[in-house]
RNA sequence: GCGGAUGUAGCUCAGGGGUUAGAGCGCCUGACUGUGGCUCAGGAGGCCGUGGGUUCAAGACCCAUCUUCCGCCCCA
């Protein structure tokens, strides 16, 4: 095979294009619901609104960026996640003018260079809410409640939300100085390698695999008892709002986001049927982002979605949908009756069905066997008989029964 | 970026130096000359991931490379 798909990127097979059909529009739907308009942005930034947005310290920025330099020297990226493209757009064409908040939804590609696995590829697809102008702890709220929901509308059981507050930056780094002091000594035994990976973002020792580091950890003071006051009555409210929607939520100080643009509450769905890429979503409170990026000072939240990651999640617990089946198969037995096919294919067509026809005129047997490969279940049938008789014979592949008719009746029939 | 597996027919996989590379499922044709599924019979379909090497002889052994999968890492 000469060329092959670029490592980590997959073709969507026509067996499975309605796969994606479906949670797409389910998506759609959802999110309108809510009153979240669709934002469309370019597949490729400006590099530095990716790195003054995610922060250095994130791997999503300093190593997984798909950049280059263009043909006019600008230093471009193939988007890793969808935010900040929506917040610069947001900014650029004012979409959130002083004292309103703005909905945006966002289906779209992202692009990260790593090492491919099951659930991460890279080229990746999000589905993604982002709520602006609201500091409120019922704007979090709106955005958990319709990323939960969303899951449960489609059938995905024990939707639990993994919760956590990282605070405004002051107890933030407060907190970091504490957490750093209390693992020195594990990380002293651990090697140079780890502290400096540890200095450089403190919180994320929390969501560690390692079991020494998890071990370790056990007794580490907890972000939560460093919030400010305001902070932590954000957070209380937010708990309140979700239990009185009838969210089940668990408060997870492991939580961590990878993005550094976070502020707030931040929160994570996860499903134990996607080995260690376990993330089906994840987002938070980024207070600061929009100010960052040379906008307004806007208080945001929002969550990214892994589309892939849901279809994996979906086909295991079976809730994939089956695909649509054509509605009839017109089958024609010599080539004198072709046009007479023809043109009832294109009636039924134009009255809303699908149908097929086969092109090579085999033989009906073969026609009639292709019908059942595909799953149709009315089959039209023109020969000799029908055309002396003006009529079509209607058979019904399901029960084996089968009618001469005229085709306004064949049509009746099929639509059902 | 690190470690471990993996690649043979459309699909799932067997074959681990020696004729012409196999099975099941699927596909095509026929038995049934105008009728699918079931049965039976026949048939088509392979650069054995790619490139190099060892050998009288390589699908098999060696090297490189690519893919996919798993663990780490990271995250959706």
């Amino acid at each position: 095979m000469k060329y092959q798909g670029q490592r980590g990127t997959e073709d969507v097979l026509p067996t499975q294009s309605h796969l994606w059909q479906y949670v797409e529009s389910r998506f759609r739907a959802h999110a309108s619901s809510y009153g979240y308009l669709e934002l469309r942005t370019p597949t490729f930034e400006d590099y530095d609104l990716f790195v003054r947005s995610s922060g250095e310290s994130s791997e999503a920025v300093s190593k997984q960026m798909y950049d280059f330099r263009d043909k006019g020297d600008r230093h471009i990226a193939l988007k890793p996640e969808g935010t900040a493209p929506a917040m610069r757009s947001l900014i650029q064409h004012n979409l959130c003018p002083q004292g309103t908040v703005a909905r945006l939804s966002y289906i779209t590609n992202c692009f990260r260079y790593e090492r491919p696995q099951k659930g991460r590829l890279r080229e990746l697809h999000q589905f993604g809410l982002e709520i602006v102008g609201s500091g409120s702890p019922l704007a979090d709220a709106e955005i958990i409640e319709a990323s939960a929901r969303f899951y449960q509308s489609l059938g995905v059981p024990s939707v639990v939300v993994l919760l956590n507050c990282l605070g405004n930056d002051e107890c933030r780094s407060r907190y970091r100085t504490a957490l750093l002091d209390f693992a020195m000594p594990l990380l002293n035994e651990m090697g140079e390698e780890a502290i400096e990976k540890a200095k450089k973002n403190p919180l994320r020792l929390l969501d560690s695999k390692d079991p020494q580091m998890i071990e370790g950890l056990k007794e580490a003071p907890v972000i939560l008892d460093f919030l400010d006051d305001p902070s932590r009555e954000h957070f209380e409210r937010l708990k309140d709002t979700l239990t009185f929607l009838g969210i089940e939520f668990r408060v997870a100080p492991e939580i961590v986001r990878g993005l550094d643009y976070y502020t707030g509450a931040v929160f994570e769905i996860q499903s134990e049927h996607l080995g260690s890429q376990s993330a089906l979503c994840g987002g938070g409170r980024y207070d600061n982002l929009i100010k960052e990026l040379g906008g307004p000072d806007l208080p945001s939240v929002g969550v990214g979605m892994g589309v892939e990651r849901l279809l994996i999640v979906m086909e295991q617990l079976g809730l994939w949908p089956e695909a649509p089946k054509p509605d009839l198969f017109v089958a024609f037995a010599g080539s004198e009756h072709e046009r007479a096919a023809l043109g009832l294919a294109a009636t039924a067509r134009n009255s809303g069905l699908t149908a097929i026809i086969d092109p090579d005129a085999k033989s009906l047997k073969s026609q009639l066997r292709q019908a059942d490969r595909l799953g149709v279940r009315f089959v039209a049938i023109i020969g000799d008989d029908e055309a002396a008789a003006s009529m079509v014979t209607l058979r019904n592949l399901s029960d084996s029964s089968q009618e001469l008719m005229s085709e306004g009746a064949l049509l009746e029939r099929v639509k059902g």
